[in-house]
DNA sequence: TTTCCATGTTAGAAAACCTAACATGGTTTG
DNA sequence: CAAACCATGTTAGGTTTTCTAACATGGAAA
C-alpha cells in the first residue's frame, strides 16, 4: 500500500468531524456501522475514528440510499467488491511468486550471480 | 486556492487527533498556540480545530524548538514567511490588472471581438 | 543566583460521544 | 387494508475528551 492510501487509511476523524465533513446525522452514521456498511476503528475511551475512506464511504452509502436501494443490497454490493478487490491481490501475488521461484531457477543454474536476486534489488 | 490546498487548510482535526498525528502533547500543542504560532479555529462549541497545515507547522515549530530556536524565533520566522507570501500575491493580483487593462485597450481600439475578453475565455 | 522558557500536572467545568430504548412516517408484504 | 419492516429521529443517563487557569519544574540565559 503507497503512501497515499496509507494517509486515507487512517483512522482520525471522530464522529463530529464526520457529521461536518458529509452532513449526515449521527444516528445515520452509526446506524450504517450497525448494518456492517463501515467498520471505523475506537479511540482508547471508544469512541468511534473514521478515515477518509470511510468518510467517501459512507457518502456513497448515502447516495445508494437515495437511488432507494436498501442496506442489504449495499452490503451485497460491498461484499462483491471486496472479493474483486481480493482477487485482485491473490493475482498479484501469485504474480510475486512465479518471479522468486525464476530468480531461484536461474542462480541455482549458474545464469546470475548467486549471491543476489533480482528482487533484493532496490 | 485549488482544492488540494483547500482540503489541506480545512479545519476537521480536535486535538486529540492531533496529538496521535504529531506525537506532541495537548500541553505543548496549546502553548504553541498561545504563542501565536498555530491558529487552530474553533468548534461551536470551543473546541480546538486543526487543518493539515496546521499538523504541518506544529511538527515544523517541534523540529526548529529542537535546533535550539526560540519561540520568538519562530514567530519572526513565520511573520517574514507570511510577508514573501503576500508579496508574492500583490505581484500575482498586479498581473492581473494589468492584463485587464490591456484587454480593454484591445476591446475599445477595436482590434479584438468586443463582446469577448481574452480573461473570461475557458 | 535569579529569571526565563518550554513543558508537566492538576482540578473543575463544559462539550462531545457512547449505548440503549422507544417513536415515527414511509414502504413492502401477507 | 393491516401488519411488519426500514431508515431515521429523539431522549436519557453515563463516560470520555477537551477546555481554561493555576501552580510546579528543570535547564539555559542573563
Amino acid at each position: 500500500m503507497g503512501e497515499k492510501e496509507l494517509r486515507k487509511s487512517m483512522a482520525v476523524f471522530p464522529i463530529g468531524t464526520v457529521i461536518r465533513l458529509t452532513g449526515l446525522t449521527a444516528r445515520q452514521i452509526r446506524y450504517y456501522e450497525e448494518q456492517e456498511l463501515v467498520f471505523p476503528k475506537r479511540s482508547e475511551g471508544n469512541r468511534r475514528l473514521f478515515s477518509l475512506n470511510d468518510v467517501d464511504r459512507l457518502l456513497d452509502i448515502h447516495d445508494f440510499l437515495k437511488d432507494r436501494f436498501t442496506m442489504a443490497d449495499i452490503r451485497q454490493y460491498y461484499a462483491l467488491e471486496k472479493e474483486k478487490q481480493q482477487r485482485k491481490e491473490q493475482e498479484m501475488t501469485d504474480r510475486q511468486v512465479r518471479r522468486l521461484f525464476q530468480d531461484e531457477l536461474l542462480s541455482e543454474s549458474g545464469l546470475s550471480n548467486p549471491t543476489v536476486n533480482s528482487h533484493n534489488l532496490r
